[in-house]
DNA sequence: GTTGATTTTGGAATAAATTGGATTATATTG
DNA sequence: CAATATAATCCAATTTATTCCAAAATCAAC
């Protein structure tokens, strides 16, 4: 059966927790044990990973390190995502507590409904505002697409 | 589960010490026992590295100590990291305390409140300040790279 | 070299927050 | 409409943070 599809509304409880939707749960089970990265993407939203999925994200040449010595550069790579990830277990229960750190950035706060996406590869929880703006965005940006290969197709056209 | 990850406050008490949070401690002791280097960096953080990990940043060429007779470059390459870092052990109860030539260029006087980020291969101590300048660099550079992302797939468009 | 003062370090106690489990309520399915 | 599954709430247990204190070490003066 398809993984990491659909949408659901999630509540975010007073102590920043939430419970996973039960078909989520099943695929986190089923890919790894449960065990996850929660990555707090630049978009503002909050990215869940299966273990795996994120260290083929990440994996990283043999020198990094030693690089990381003499590059400023290299050391924000490692910066930018030790900073924004977070491993964590799914509980006997199906929850997740979002690390604190994160709520703020992805706006979601203790205590606020959100939505849970399923991305093929994981799944995504955003605020319910910016997910709707999300959408705009996404759906705009396929109809100009749209829009520009229609005229393509004219331009390639000629007289049979 | 992923190691070196995550964003937390801490406090810098009235003696120079800190507490590190209970994951990271876990990662520490997991790498190394315990024993880290600290390293102050260009940046103005802390960072902390597990002794293996320093040891293989710092992975000379055979011969790097013949340069050194040669090349004003090479003295001051060994100069810098010998001066910026400095062996520790985390103490039983989590702690330890920063050099107190550290404090000062790294923003850290005792006292204080203070960030400490998971960076993939260890951590950095950092003054909340100049965390935030820093997050917010890293943030636009992300942002600016999707837009760019978004508007060359556009451009690129054409009828598969 | 010894004594006294001061700083530093390690440990313990207390307070606060977090976590996990169980229970109750609500919704969904057949 | 009953049975099952899911969601939400509540509470106890554990973990973590913070503060305080005592021991040890360092330093200074005599």
């Amino acid at each position: 059966m398809l993984a990491f599809c659909g949408q659901d509304r999630i509540l975010i409880d007073a102590n920043g927790r939430l419970k996973l939707p039960p078909k989520l749960i099943e695929d986190f089970l089923a890919e790894g044990d449960g065990d996850i990265v929660m990555y707090c993407l630049p978009e503002g939203a909050i990215a869940l990973y299966p273990e795996a999925v994120f260290h083929e994200m990440r994996n990283r040449a043999e020198d990094a390190v030693r690089e990381a010595g003499m590059s400023i550069l290299k050391r924000r790579d490692f910066r930018r995502f030790g900073a924004w990830s977070c491993a964590a277990k799914i509980t006997t229960q199906g929850r997740l507590t979002l690390p604190t750190g994160f709520r703020e950035p992805a706006a979601l706060p203790p205590g606020t409904d959100a939505i849970i996406v399923g991305v093929e590869i994981g799944a995504e929880i955003w605020n319910w505002n910016r997910w709707q703006s999300e959408l705009e965005l996404m759906q705009q940006h396929e109809l100009t697409r749209g829009d520009i290969e229609m005229a393509q197709a004219l331009k390639g056209t000629s007289p049979q």
